[in-house]
DNA sequence: ATGTTCTGACCGAACGATCGGTAAGGTCGG
DNA sequence: CCGACCTTACCGATCGTTCGGTCAGAACAT
Protein backbone atom coordinates (compact mmCIF):
# COMPACT_ATOMS: atom_id res chain seq x y z
CA UNK A 1 0.00 0.00 0.00
CA UNK A 2 1.01 3.68 -0.33
CA UNK A 3 2.68 2.65 -3.51
CA UNK A 4 0.62 3.01 -6.70
CA UNK A 5 -1.34 6.11 -5.88
CA UNK A 6 -3.50 7.51 -8.84
CA UNK A 7 -3.03 11.03 -7.82
CA UNK A 8 0.44 11.59 -8.35
CA UNK A 9 0.54 15.44 -9.56
CA UNK A 10 4.28 15.95 -8.06
CA UNK A 11 6.94 13.66 -10.87
CA UNK A 12 7.48 16.47 -13.67
CA UNK A 13 9.93 13.91 -14.82
CA UNK A 14 10.36 10.44 -14.93
CA UNK A 15 13.15 8.29 -16.73
CA UNK A 16 11.24 7.95 -20.13
CA UNK A 17 10.63 11.67 -20.95
CA UNK A 18 14.03 12.29 -19.77
CA UNK A 19 15.63 10.06 -22.30
CA UNK A 20 13.48 11.27 -24.75
CA UNK A 21 14.99 14.58 -24.29
CA UNK A 22 18.10 13.47 -24.08
CA UNK A 23 18.15 11.02 -26.77
CA UNK A 24 17.14 13.82 -29.17
CA UNK A 25 20.08 15.78 -27.93
CA UNK A 26 22.18 12.73 -28.82
CA UNK A 27 20.44 12.72 -32.53
CA UNK A 28 21.24 16.20 -32.97
CA UNK A 29 24.78 16.68 -31.39
CA UNK A 30 26.11 13.50 -31.02
CA UNK A 31 26.14 11.58 -28.20
CA UNK A 32 30.33 12.41 -27.62
CA UNK A 33 29.42 16.22 -27.66
CA UNK A 34 26.77 16.49 -25.75
CA UNK A 35 27.49 17.19 -22.02
CA UNK A 36 25.26 16.75 -18.88
CA UNK A 37 25.09 20.77 -19.32
CA UNK A 38 23.40 20.76 -22.52
CA UNK A 39 20.78 17.66 -21.25
CA UNK A 40 19.79 19.07 -18.16
CA UNK A 41 19.21 22.66 -20.08
CA UNK A 42 17.24 20.81 -22.71
CA UNK A 43 14.97 19.61 -20.09
CA UNK A 44 14.57 22.29 -17.84
CA UNK A 45 16.58 21.47 -14.48
CA UNK A 46 19.62 21.22 -12.92
CA UNK A 47 22.46 19.15 -14.02
CA UNK A 48 21.87 17.44 -10.31
CA UNK A 49 17.80 17.32 -10.38
CA UNK A 50 19.24 15.56 -14.03
CA UNK A 51 20.82 12.78 -11.88
CA UNK A 52 17.90 12.48 -9.35
CA UNK A 53 15.48 10.65 -11.77
CA UNK A 54 18.48 9.00 -13.66
CA UNK A 55 22.02 6.81 -13.40
CA UNK A 56 24.17 7.95 -15.79
CA UNK A 57 25.25 9.29 -19.24
CA UNK A 58 25.53 5.78 -20.55
CA UNK A 59 22.51 4.66 -19.23
CA UNK A 60 20.23 6.64 -21.68
CA UNK A 61 22.41 5.69 -24.60
CA UNK A 62 21.63 2.32 -23.86
CA UNK A 63 17.91 2.71 -23.50
CA UNK A 64 17.80 4.39 -26.88
CA UNK A 65 19.67 1.23 -28.01
CA UNK A 66 17.20 -0.92 -26.79
CA UNK A 67 14.56 0.87 -28.11
CA UNK A 68 15.58 1.18 -31.11
CA UNK A 69 16.72 -2.64 -31.61
CA UNK A 70 13.56 -4.40 -29.98
CA UNK A 71 11.43 -1.97 -32.02
CA UNK A 72 13.59 -3.38 -35.26
CA UNK A 73 13.45 -7.24 -34.33
CA UNK A 74 9.89 -6.95 -33.27
CA UNK A 75 8.87 -5.62 -36.84
CA UNK A 76 10.59 -8.99 -37.96
CA UNK A 77 7.92 -10.66 -36.29
CA UNK A 78 5.14 -9.64 -37.38
CA UNK A 79 2.80 -11.54 -39.37
CA UNK A 80 3.66 -9.84 -42.97
CA UNK A 81 7.11 -10.34 -42.33
CA UNK A 82 7.28 -14.03 -42.15
CA UNK A 83 4.48 -15.03 -44.07
CA UNK A 84 3.95 -14.91 -47.69
CA UNK A 85 6.59 -14.84 -50.74
CA UNK A 86 10.11 -14.06 -50.00
CA UNK A 87 10.01 -10.40 -51.98
CA UNK A 88 6.58 -9.37 -50.51
CA UNK A 89 8.01 -9.89 -47.07
CA UNK A 90 10.91 -7.86 -48.05
CA UNK A 91 9.09 -4.83 -49.37
CA UNK A 92 7.16 -5.27 -45.90
CA UNK A 93 10.51 -5.28 -43.67
CA UNK A 94 12.10 -2.46 -45.76
CA UNK A 95 8.52 -0.36 -45.41
CA UNK A 96 8.36 -1.07 -42.06
CA UNK A 97 11.52 0.10 -41.10
CA UNK A 98 11.61 3.99 -42.97
CA UNK A 99 8.29 3.91 -40.75
CA UNK A 100 9.86 3.09 -37.97
CA UNK A 101 12.50 5.79 -37.93
CA UNK A 102 9.54 7.82 -38.23
CA UNK A 103 8.64 6.97 -35.29
CA UNK A 104 11.72 6.19 -33.45
CA UNK A 105 14.17 8.77 -35.49
CA UNK A 106 16.27 9.52 -32.23
CA UNK A 107 16.51 6.11 -31.05
CA UNK A 108 17.99 5.01 -34.35
CA UNK A 109 19.72 7.80 -35.48
CA UNK A 110 21.73 7.18 -32.27
CA UNK A 111 22.24 3.38 -33.02
CA UNK A 112 23.47 3.81 -36.36
CA UNK A 113 26.03 6.79 -35.11
CA UNK A 114 27.53 4.87 -32.59
CA UNK A 115 31.30 3.67 -32.95
CA UNK A 116 31.13 1.04 -30.37
CA UNK A 117 33.71 2.80 -28.34
CA UNK A 118 31.95 1.32 -25.12
CA UNK A 119 30.40 -2.26 -24.14
CA UNK A 120 27.52 -0.86 -23.87
CA UNK A 121 28.00 0.55 -27.84
CA UNK A 122 29.44 -3.01 -28.77
CA UNK A 123 27.04 -4.85 -27.71
CA UNK A 124 24.55 -2.75 -29.51
CA UNK A 125 26.54 -3.03 -32.76
CA UNK A 126 26.63 -6.81 -32.02
CA UNK A 127 22.36 -6.57 -32.27
CA UNK A 128 22.06 -4.53 -34.95
CA UNK A 129 24.68 -6.57 -37.18
CA UNK A 130 22.37 -9.22 -36.50
CA UNK A 131 19.29 -7.58 -37.89
CA UNK A 132 21.40 -7.40 -40.98
CA UNK A 133 21.78 -11.02 -41.34
CA UNK A 134 18.17 -11.22 -41.14
CA UNK A 135 17.58 -8.86 -44.25
CA UNK A 136 20.05 -11.23 -46.08
CA UNK A 137 18.67 -13.92 -45.35
CA UNK A 138 15.27 -12.55 -46.87
CA UNK A 139 17.12 -11.66 -49.80
CA UNK A 140 18.38 -15.04 -50.16
CA UNK A 141 15.12 -16.67 -50.32
CA UNK A 142 14.15 -13.88 -52.60
CA UNK A 143 16.54 -15.01 -55.27
CA UNK A 144 15.59 -18.27 -54.49
CA UNK A 145 12.56 -17.85 -55.44
CA UNK A 146 13.51 -15.71 -58.42
CA UNK A 147 11.94 -12.64 -57.81
CA UNK A 148 15.31 -10.69 -56.60
CA UNK A 149 18.63 -10.79 -58.86
CA UNK A 150 20.74 -13.38 -57.80
CA UNK A 151 24.10 -11.84 -59.48
CA UNK A 152 24.50 -9.69 -56.46
CA UNK A 153 25.93 -11.07 -53.23
CA UNK A 154 22.57 -11.22 -50.34
CA UNK A 155 24.88 -9.92 -48.00
CA UNK A 156 25.62 -7.18 -50.15
CA UNK A 157 22.15 -6.41 -51.28
CA UNK A 158 21.02 -6.41 -47.61
CA UNK A 159 23.75 -3.80 -46.43
CA UNK A 160 22.81 -1.50 -49.70
CA UNK A 161 19.46 -1.76 -49.21
CA UNK A 162 19.39 -0.85 -45.77
CA UNK A 163 21.81 1.36 -46.36
CA UNK A 164 19.56 3.39 -48.50
CA UNK A 165 16.96 3.09 -46.15
CA UNK A 166 18.40 4.20 -43.05
CA UNK A 167 20.04 7.29 -45.29
CA UNK A 168 16.78 9.10 -44.26
CA UNK A 169 18.03 9.94 -40.70
CA UNK A 170 20.44 12.63 -42.63
CA UNK A 171 17.68 14.88 -43.54
CA UNK A 172 14.48 13.60 -42.85
CA UNK A 173 12.71 14.77 -40.25
CA UNK A 174 9.00 14.18 -39.16
CA UNK A 175 6.40 16.25 -39.53
CA UNK A 176 8.00 17.43 -43.10
CA UNK A 177 6.34 17.95 -46.01
CA UNK A 178 6.93 14.44 -47.15
CA UNK A 179 4.37 11.78 -45.07
CA UNK A 180 6.72 8.91 -43.85
CA UNK A 181 4.11 6.50 -45.78
CA UNK A 182 4.77 8.16 -48.90
CA UNK A 183 8.60 8.49 -48.49
CA UNK A 184 8.31 4.48 -47.82
CA UNK A 185 6.51 3.73 -51.06
CA UNK A 186 9.14 5.71 -53.00
CA UNK A 187 12.38 3.63 -51.20
CA UNK A 188 10.75 0.33 -51.56
CA UNK A 189 9.96 1.19 -55.34
CA UNK A 190 13.43 2.48 -55.91
CA UNK A 191 15.46 -0.52 -54.23
CA UNK A 192 13.26 -3.00 -56.24
CA UNK A 193 13.05 -1.43 -59.10
CA UNK A 194 15.64 1.07 -59.60
CA UNK A 195 15.63 4.85 -60.72
CA UNK A 196 15.59 3.82 -64.45
CA UNK A 197 12.57 3.99 -66.61
CA UNK A 198 13.20 1.26 -68.07
CA UNK A 199 15.97 -2.00 -67.85
CA UNK A 200 19.36 -0.49 -68.49
CA UNK A 201 21.91 -2.55 -69.66
CA UNK A 202 24.02 -2.93 -66.39
CA UNK A 203 28.07 -3.39 -68.30
CA UNK A 204 26.81 -0.28 -69.46
CA UNK A 205 29.77 2.37 -68.15
CA UNK A 206 32.14 -0.08 -67.14
CA UNK A 207 35.18 -1.24 -69.01
CA UNK A 208 36.21 -4.91 -67.83
CA UNK A 209 34.12 -5.79 -64.99
CA UNK A 210 32.17 -8.63 -65.72
CA UNK A 211 29.02 -8.46 -64.06
CA UNK A 212 26.28 -11.52 -64.73
CA UNK A 213 23.78 -10.11 -67.57
CA UNK A 214 20.91 -9.51 -66.15
CA UNK A 215 18.77 -12.48 -66.53
CA UNK A 216 16.15 -12.61 -69.94
CA UNK B 1 65.71 17.49 -53.70
CA UNK B 2 65.42 17.52 -50.32
CA UNK B 3 61.79 16.93 -50.30
CA UNK B 4 60.61 13.60 -51.26
CA UNK B 5 63.98 12.03 -50.38
CA UNK B 6 64.36 8.28 -49.44
CA UNK B 7 67.05 9.27 -46.73
CA UNK B 8 64.74 11.05 -45.01
CA UNK B 9 65.38 9.76 -41.81
CA UNK B 10 64.64 13.17 -39.24
CA UNK B 11 61.26 14.32 -40.44
CA UNK B 12 59.71 11.38 -39.58
CA UNK B 13 55.99 12.89 -39.78
CA UNK B 14 54.94 16.17 -41.44
CA UNK B 15 51.40 17.82 -41.24
CA UNK B 16 49.37 15.99 -43.94
CA UNK B 17 50.70 12.54 -42.78
CA UNK B 18 49.70 13.47 -38.74
CA UNK B 19 46.78 14.23 -40.60
CA UNK B 20 46.51 11.12 -42.28
CA UNK B 21 46.70 9.33 -39.42
CA UNK B 22 44.43 11.86 -37.14
CA UNK B 23 41.59 11.31 -39.34
CA UNK B 24 41.98 7.21 -39.32
CA UNK B 25 40.97 7.61 -35.98
CA UNK B 26 38.48 10.06 -36.40
CA UNK B 27 37.04 7.60 -38.24
CA UNK B 28 36.92 4.66 -36.12
CA UNK B 29 36.28 6.43 -33.02
CA UNK B 30 34.46 9.39 -34.06
CA UNK B 31 35.90 12.73 -33.89
CA UNK B 32 34.18 13.97 -30.31
CA UNK B 33 35.78 10.73 -28.69
CA UNK B 34 38.82 11.03 -29.72
CA UNK B 35 41.55 13.08 -27.83
CA UNK B 36 44.75 14.11 -28.49
CA UNK B 37 46.21 11.87 -26.44
CA UNK B 38 44.75 8.81 -28.82
CA UNK B 39 46.10 10.94 -32.01
CA UNK B 40 49.63 11.52 -30.47
CA UNK B 41 49.89 7.21 -29.30
CA UNK B 42 48.57 6.57 -33.11
CA UNK B 43 51.52 8.51 -34.20
CA UNK B 44 53.88 7.08 -31.83
CA UNK B 45 54.83 10.52 -30.02
CA UNK B 46 54.05 12.60 -27.00
CA UNK B 47 51.08 14.88 -27.48
CA UNK B 48 53.07 17.98 -27.24
CA UNK B 49 55.17 16.73 -30.18
CA UNK B 50 51.97 16.56 -32.09
CA UNK B 51 51.61 19.72 -31.38
CA UNK B 52 55.39 21.19 -32.89
CA UNK B 53 53.23 19.88 -36.39
CA UNK B 54 49.94 21.00 -36.27
CA UNK B 55 48.05 23.87 -34.76
CA UNK B 56 44.58 22.03 -33.39
CA UNK B 57 42.37 19.17 -33.58
CA UNK B 58 40.00 21.59 -35.11
CA UNK B 59 42.55 22.26 -37.62
CA UNK B 60 42.95 18.48 -38.49
CA UNK B 61 39.43 17.73 -38.73
CA UNK B 62 38.93 21.35 -41.33
CA UNK B 63 41.78 19.36 -43.60
CA UNK B 64 39.45 16.17 -43.51
CA UNK B 65 36.78 18.28 -44.55
CA UNK B 66 38.47 20.20 -47.36
CA UNK B 67 40.46 16.79 -48.35
CA UNK B 68 37.03 15.19 -48.78
CA UNK B 69 35.22 18.07 -50.35
CA UNK B 70 37.56 19.22 -53.11
CA UNK B 71 37.84 15.82 -53.81
CA UNK B 72 33.97 15.70 -54.38
CA UNK B 73 33.44 18.87 -56.46
CA UNK B 74 36.67 18.21 -58.52
CA UNK B 75 35.13 14.44 -59.82
CA UNK B 76 32.05 16.95 -60.93
CA UNK B 77 34.85 18.16 -63.22
CA UNK B 78 35.95 15.69 -65.23
CA UNK B 79 35.10 15.12 -68.45
CA UNK B 80 32.93 11.93 -68.14
CA UNK B 81 30.79 14.35 -65.86
CA UNK B 82 30.18 17.10 -67.80
CA UNK B 83 29.63 15.52 -71.46
CA UNK B 84 27.36 12.97 -73.11
CA UNK B 85 23.58 12.22 -71.65
CA UNK B 86 22.83 13.16 -68.25
CA UNK B 87 22.18 9.28 -67.77
CA UNK B 88 25.68 8.48 -68.54
CA UNK B 89 27.02 11.48 -66.41
CA UNK B 90 24.69 10.25 -63.29
CA UNK B 91 26.18 6.78 -63.56
CA UNK B 92 29.85 7.76 -63.79
CA UNK B 93 29.58 10.32 -61.35
CA UNK B 94 27.86 7.39 -58.65
CA UNK B 95 30.45 4.94 -59.82
CA UNK B 96 33.58 8.21 -58.75
CA UNK B 97 31.64 8.80 -55.36
CA UNK B 98 32.23 5.22 -54.41
CA UNK B 99 35.83 4.83 -55.97
CA UNK B 100 36.28 8.33 -54.19
CA UNK B 101 35.34 6.61 -50.55
CA UNK B 102 37.72 3.64 -51.69
CA UNK B 103 40.50 7.04 -51.69
CA UNK B 104 39.33 8.72 -49.06
CA UNK B 105 37.49 6.74 -46.28
CA UNK B 106 38.49 8.54 -43.68
CA UNK B 107 37.89 12.10 -44.93
CA UNK B 108 34.69 11.41 -46.41
CA UNK B 109 33.29 9.27 -43.05
CA UNK B 110 34.66 12.19 -40.71
CA UNK B 111 32.63 14.36 -43.50
CA UNK B 112 29.46 12.24 -43.70
CA UNK B 113 29.20 12.07 -39.61
CA UNK B 114 29.73 15.52 -38.87
CA UNK B 115 26.61 17.46 -36.97
CA UNK B 116 27.46 21.05 -37.59
CA UNK B 117 28.51 21.60 -33.92
CA UNK B 118 30.98 24.32 -34.66
CA UNK B 119 31.68 26.63 -37.54
CA UNK B 120 33.90 24.72 -38.96
CA UNK B 121 31.50 21.49 -39.30
CA UNK B 122 28.65 24.24 -40.63
CA UNK B 123 30.58 25.60 -42.97
CA UNK B 124 31.55 21.48 -44.58
CA UNK B 125 27.92 21.04 -44.42
CA UNK B 126 27.14 23.72 -46.59
CA UNK B 127 29.83 22.68 -48.81
CA UNK B 128 28.23 19.07 -48.78
CA UNK B 129 24.98 19.87 -50.01
CA UNK B 130 25.76 21.74 -52.51
CA UNK B 131 27.10 18.81 -53.92
CA UNK B 132 23.49 17.16 -53.48
CA UNK B 133 21.95 19.97 -55.35
CA UNK B 134 24.31 19.27 -58.38
CA UNK B 135 23.88 15.48 -58.03
CA UNK B 136 19.72 16.61 -58.09
CA UNK B 137 20.73 18.48 -61.00
CA UNK B 138 21.78 15.73 -62.84
CA UNK B 139 18.67 13.36 -62.42
CA UNK B 140 16.52 16.11 -63.51
CA UNK B 141 17.94 16.65 -66.27
CA UNK B 142 17.88 12.86 -66.75
CA UNK B 143 14.58 12.63 -66.00
CA UNK B 144 13.72 14.95 -68.73
CA UNK B 145 15.68 13.26 -70.84
CA UNK B 146 13.54 9.97 -70.47
CA UNK B 147 15.96 8.41 -69.07
CA UNK B 148 15.53 8.61 -65.07
CA UNK B 149 11.47 7.78 -63.43
CA UNK B 150 9.70 11.14 -63.25
CA UNK B 151 7.40 10.18 -60.92
CA UNK B 152 10.07 10.15 -58.14
CA UNK B 153 11.42 14.48 -56.62
CA UNK B 154 14.84 14.83 -58.15
CA UNK B 155 16.01 15.97 -54.82
CA UNK B 156 14.83 12.92 -53.04
CA UNK B 157 16.08 10.67 -55.67
CA UNK B 158 19.76 12.52 -55.07
CA UNK B 159 19.65 12.18 -51.84
CA UNK B 160 18.85 8.18 -51.50
CA UNK B 161 21.24 7.51 -54.46
CA UNK B 162 23.83 9.30 -52.72
CA UNK B 163 22.68 7.95 -49.32
CA UNK B 164 23.01 4.52 -50.91
CA UNK B 165 26.70 5.18 -52.28
CA UNK B 166 27.40 6.44 -49.07
CA UNK B 167 25.91 3.96 -46.94
CA UNK B 168 29.22 1.90 -47.57
CA UNK B 169 31.81 3.47 -45.58
CA UNK B 170 29.84 1.63 -42.22
CA UNK B 171 30.86 -1.65 -43.41
CA UNK B 172 33.76 -1.16 -46.69
CA UNK B 173 37.27 -1.58 -45.69
CA UNK B 174 39.66 -1.15 -48.50
CA UNK B 175 41.58 -3.93 -49.09
CA UNK B 176 38.85 -6.29 -48.25
CA UNK B 177 37.45 -9.26 -50.46
CA UNK B 178 35.43 -7.08 -52.56
CA UNK B 179 37.41 -4.63 -54.98
CA UNK B 180 35.83 -0.96 -55.48
CA UNK B 181 35.57 -1.30 -59.02
CA UNK B 182 33.51 -4.64 -58.37
CA UNK B 183 31.22 -2.54 -55.69
CA UNK B 184 30.88 0.57 -57.54
CA UNK B 185 29.13 -1.78 -60.50
CA UNK B 186 27.06 -3.05 -58.09
CA UNK B 187 26.09 -0.04 -56.74
CA UNK B 188 25.17 1.37 -59.83
CA UNK B 189 23.06 -1.21 -61.23
CA UNK B 190 20.96 -1.35 -58.40
CA UNK B 191 20.69 2.28 -58.06
CA UNK B 192 19.51 2.59 -61.83
CA UNK B 193 17.50 -0.92 -62.21
CA UNK B 194 16.97 -1.65 -58.77
CA UNK B 195 16.80 -5.27 -57.18
CA UNK B 196 13.92 -7.28 -58.54
CA UNK B 197 13.87 -9.61 -61.75
CA UNK B 198 11.70 -7.89 -63.32
CA UNK B 199 9.72 -4.73 -62.88
CA UNK B 200 7.55 -5.31 -59.98
CA UNK B 201 4.86 -2.61 -60.61
CA UNK B 202 2.42 -2.93 -57.34
CA UNK B 203 3.23 -5.55 -54.56
CA UNK B 204 2.61 -8.14 -56.82
CA UNK B 205 1.19 -11.08 -55.33
CA UNK B 206 3.04 -13.45 -57.32
CA UNK B 207 2.12 -16.60 -54.92
CA UNK B 208 2.87 -19.38 -54.74
CA UNK B 209 3.67 -21.09 -58.04
CA UNK B 210 7.83 -21.25 -57.67
CA UNK B 211 7.47 -22.22 -53.39
CA UNK B 212 10.75 -24.44 -54.03
CA UNK B 213 11.66 -24.93 -49.76
CA UNK B 214 13.20 -21.95 -48.96
CA UNK B 215 16.58 -24.22 -47.88
CA UNK B 216 18.22 -23.10 -45.00
C1' DA C 1 -7.74 22.72 11.46
C1' DT C 2 -3.28 22.61 13.02
C1' DG C 3 1.32 21.24 13.69
C1' DT C 4 4.73 17.60 12.84
C1' DT C 5 7.01 14.56 10.07
C1' DC C 6 8.40 12.55 6.03
C1' DT C 7 9.49 12.28 1.12
C1' DG C 8 10.69 13.27 -3.41
C1' DA C 9 12.14 17.11 -6.57
C1' DC C 10 15.47 20.14 -6.95
C1' DC C 11 19.75 23.25 -6.57
C1' DG C 12 24.64 25.21 -5.84
C1' DA C 13 28.96 23.70 -5.20
C1' DA C 14 32.45 20.81 -5.63
C1' DC C 15 34.76 16.16 -6.56
C1' DG C 16 38.55 13.66 -9.32
C1' DA C 17 39.56 12.80 -14.00
C1' DT C 18 40.43 14.20 -18.38
C1' DC C 19 40.11 17.59 -21.92
C1' DG C 20 42.81 20.63 -25.58
C1' DG C 21 46.76 23.11 -25.45
C1' DT C 22 51.41 25.20 -23.60
C1' DA C 23 56.09 26.05 -21.26
C1' DA C 24 60.60 24.90 -20.59
C1' DG C 25 64.08 22.34 -21.56
C1' DG C 26 66.63 18.28 -23.29
C1' DT C 27 68.79 15.60 -27.60
C1' DC C 28 70.98 15.32 -31.84
C1' DG C 29 72.37 16.05 -36.77
C1' DG C 30 74.24 19.82 -39.47
C1' DC D 1 76.54 26.67 -32.10
C1' DC D 2 71.64 26.48 -34.32
C1' DG D 3 67.31 24.73 -35.03
C1' DA D 4 64.23 20.85 -35.84
C1' DC D 5 62.31 17.51 -32.98
C1' DC D 6 61.12 15.44 -28.91
C1' DT D 7 60.33 15.00 -23.86
C1' DT D 8 58.20 15.79 -18.99
C1' DA D 9 55.43 18.61 -16.52
C1' DC D 10 51.90 21.49 -16.30
C1' DC D 11 47.87 24.97 -17.30
C1' DG D 12 42.88 26.39 -16.95
C1' DA D 13 38.58 24.56 -18.46
C1' DT D 14 35.26 21.22 -18.67
C1' DC D 15 33.85 16.51 -18.22
C1' DG D 16 30.50 13.04 -15.70
C1' DT D 17 29.19 12.47 -11.18
C1' DT D 18 28.25 13.23 -6.16
C1' DC D 19 27.09 15.63 -1.94
C1' DG D 20 24.87 18.50 1.46
C1' DG D 21 21.10 20.97 1.81
C1' DT D 22 16.42 23.59 0.61
C1' DC D 23 11.70 23.56 -0.28
C1' DA D 24 6.86 22.26 -1.41
C1' DG D 25 3.55 19.33 -0.54
C1' DA D 26 1.41 14.63 1.00
C1' DA D 27 0.58 11.96 5.36
C1' DC D 28 -0.54 11.60 9.88
C1' DA D 29 -1.50 12.49 14.76
C1' DT D 30 -3.92 15.44 17.42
Amino acid sequence: MAKGDQSAVRPRHDIDSLADIALEVFRSRGYDATSMEHLAAAAGVSKAAFYHHMTSKEDLLARGFERALDALFALLDEPAAREGAALDRFRYVLRRVVELQHDLLAEVTVLLRTRGNSPTERLALDRRRQFDRRIADLIEAAQQEGSLRADIDPHLAARLAIGTATSIIEWYRPGGKLPAARLADQIVAMTCSGLATHPTKSSAVTGQTRTAAPKR
